[in-house]
DNA sequence: CGTTTAATTGAAAGCAGTCAAACTATGTGG
DNA sequence: CCACATAGTTTGACTGCTTTCAATTAAACG
């Protein structure tokens, strides 16, 4: 009845554990969310800037990226979207988006009305606890963007968001043994980044010439971790991920 | 009683009901939080990267910036804090801080305890709703100090952030007409671009040159603030802030 | 298989950084 | 009130990391 691993939001739920656990009649509840489920392509915008969005959309599997576009027509990505992160906990209390969401892979999306979570959130202390967690680490998760993009070079922009990718994938039991799949491709990773995909990819082979990582198609290989978090200036702090909370995680 | 003109929290409540009106029973319940009121110098470090909070610190009067330090000792400015700023919302659902916050001037200094905001956060809903909008439009203005230093050049970095900081000290009427007093030296305002303050400089003296800002000493005279907008790419939607909430704002 | 998208590579140009020094304001102590 | 110290601003010359532009190769897909 609990149990999270078939459901549809069942990692939504994991993730709002992972900070404290919730009380069984808190994980009945968020279950018990009224949602509706829909299968869409890769490329699919869940969320455009300047929408007000009735919905709070859970990306069930599959990827996504938060986006905005600057005037000249660049683009910048803000945020990647694993399996389980509740995609707009900001419209959820913010009647205006700021960012575009697309998709990266095809998913399955879970659509929740926005005011059967919003009430939740208010009413039961714990599950309210869970999301402002999520919502916090996401900003701090911001914050570390910021400094790789406005204070690191390329190699350690490109090392930086590796390393993180491997201990996010890595905490929801997504990765490999030292390696996971990088579900977007370089000219995505330069959005990320700042910078463009011409440089990602001289990056990238300069990383793998330099033996810090492997590759095979979009599969990253890293032989010697902490070699790459330090190429990367990397600390999971900001990340408020404990160590237990990852699996297999190794140094 | 629920006047807020000179209490120590008041700018807090006005922040609060910037989204939403309170009810009085809530105000307040704001109004009369424990508090410990303090003057601080500039420099002071209200929290450090590591640290594990027991207060929440509310800027009652002042500013203060959030910054990190990467390994190699560059510093990256993450954002401003204006008076009425709660600074360590973060803080008050995270055990330990991802980043620091210093005062750019001397302040006055709220510190609330950590579990009294918090059980007024989960207990009641309209103030719970408040902080949680304050938090996210904190997330916002976080992507677009991302897209900022990823996506703009030097100029238009610069033009931005004058247009951010002249719609926010606007909002709380903190702002001249078409001017403000620019908290930050030239080095600081560098850090929050991800720039060199020698090239700030460069920039500003650009942006004089052209007519579109003017400058003594640290005030900023802005003529032609469209032409500004224009020249920072910069749109207020991410403020999440209305029209109808800025005072004095002319086109 | 042909077509499209992504990855790769080379050469040249440019924006911003680095280094260094001069200048200005502000503040302090004698 | 002046001499000096300190912090911040301004300016110039040079360097270099990244971008830009353009073309080629490789992989994915119907």
């Amino acid at each position: 009845m609990t149990r999270s691993q078939d459901h549809p939001l069942g990692n939504l739920m994991r993730q709002l554990e992972l900070y404290s656990k919730l009380p069984d009649e808190d994980r009945r509840l968020v279950l018990n969310l009224p949602h509706r489920l829909r299968r869409l392509d890769a490329g699919s915008y869940l969320v455009r800037e300047g929408d007000k969005p009735t919905q709070c959309m859970v990306l069930v599997d599959g990827f996504a990226f938060r986006q905005k576009v600057t005037g000249d027509g660049s683009r910048q990505i803000l945020a990647v979207c694993i399996p389980g992160d509740a995609v707009d906990l900001q419209n959820m209390f913010l009647d205006v988006s700021d960012h575009s969401v697309q998709l990266l892979t095809q998913s399955h999306v879970a659509d929740v009305p926005r005011e059967a979570l919003q009430e939740l959130v208010l009413t039961q202390p714990a599950i309210g606890t869970a999301i402002i967690q999520l919502t916090l680490v996401e900003a701090s998760i911001l914050r570390e963007w910021v400094v790789n993009v406005g204070r690191r070079d390329a190699r350690e922009r490109i090392a930086h968001i590796l390393c993180e990718f491997a201990v996010r994938l890595e905490s929801r039991g997504l990765a490999g043994d030292h390696g996971f799949e990088l579900p977007m491709t370089q000219e995505q990773l330069a959005d990320a980044t700042g910078l463009t995909s011409v440089h990602v990819n001289r990056v990238l082979k300069g990383l793998e010439a330099d033996g810090l990582i492997s590759r095979k198609r979009r599969y990253i290989h890293y032989s010697n971790w902490r070699a790459l978090q330090d190429a990367g200036d990397f600390s999971r702090r900001y990340l408020h991920i404990s160590e237990h909370d990852t699996i297999a995680q190794t140094y």
